[in-house]
DNA sequence: CAGAATCCCTCTTGATACTG
DNA sequence: CAGTATCAAGAGGGATTCTG
């Protein structure tokens, strides 16, 4: 029997997929977007620049299905639907703004990093 | 010249590069990996589950030209590799470690959600 | 042991166009 | 407005072989 808490270590274990999601190149700046206020799509859209309908479309999904946001149709026309942060999101959120605040902040020395390294060879 | 702060949300800015570079699939695995001892090649690539030599060495030649892991190299043979953190790895690995630990513990209410998710459609 | 190099295939990605 | 459908291109990733 293996331990019985998840272990992302473990090739079989869900928490991996789970994770990925809310890492994905897309889902970090969505998530992060919704952290400021809830979004209509196309609003999210301008918010995360350079995606795609098709991924941001995509990453949401995966994201509503995961329980970290949550999507309201308003039936009226044109359609207006908004998404926000469930509280699960609301909690997960701040430590991806946490990760992309540091990476942010620590950018210049990733920089002189790759410098000395590219340099050196 | 570029705007002054750094902005994930701006397509244009290296940080978000530099953010996909620490938070893929295989490169979030291995710093946490490496959080909590050095570690060979060989070592880690049983730690990491799954992954391949190919993908791991590529992982951690990223993690190294960006400053997050040092490679030491000793010319014995058979060769002795070792990698650890630097200490801006050192700075950073504790983020991603808070990250998984959320994720795992709320891995119950994911598989929740989606169960709910699916159910209704 | 620690990788580099190669081949090969799948899955993701991203324009573009279309729909309710 | 808020997406879905489609398709071409490229990156991701596995298996195998080779080297210092």
């Amino acid at each position: 029997m293996e331990s019985l808490a998840a272990d992302v270590f473990s090739r079989a274990c869900t928490s991996r997929e789970a994770l990925e999601h809310v890492t994905g190149k897309w889902s970090l700046l969505a998530l992060s977007a919704l952290q400021e206020a809830p979004h209509r799509f196309g609003e999210l859209r301008r918010r995360v620049d350079g995606v795609s309908e098709k991924m941001l479309s995509q990453s949401l999904q995966t994201l509503e299905r995961d329980g970290w946001v949550h999507r309201e149709v308003r039936s009226t026309i044109p359609p207006h639907v908004e998404y926000r942060l469930t509280p699960a999101g609301a909690e997960l959120a701040p430590k991806l703004l946490a990760l992309i605040g540091f990476v942010e902040d620590r950018l210049p020395q990733v920089h002189a990093a790759r410098d000395r390294h590219d340099a050196a060879h």
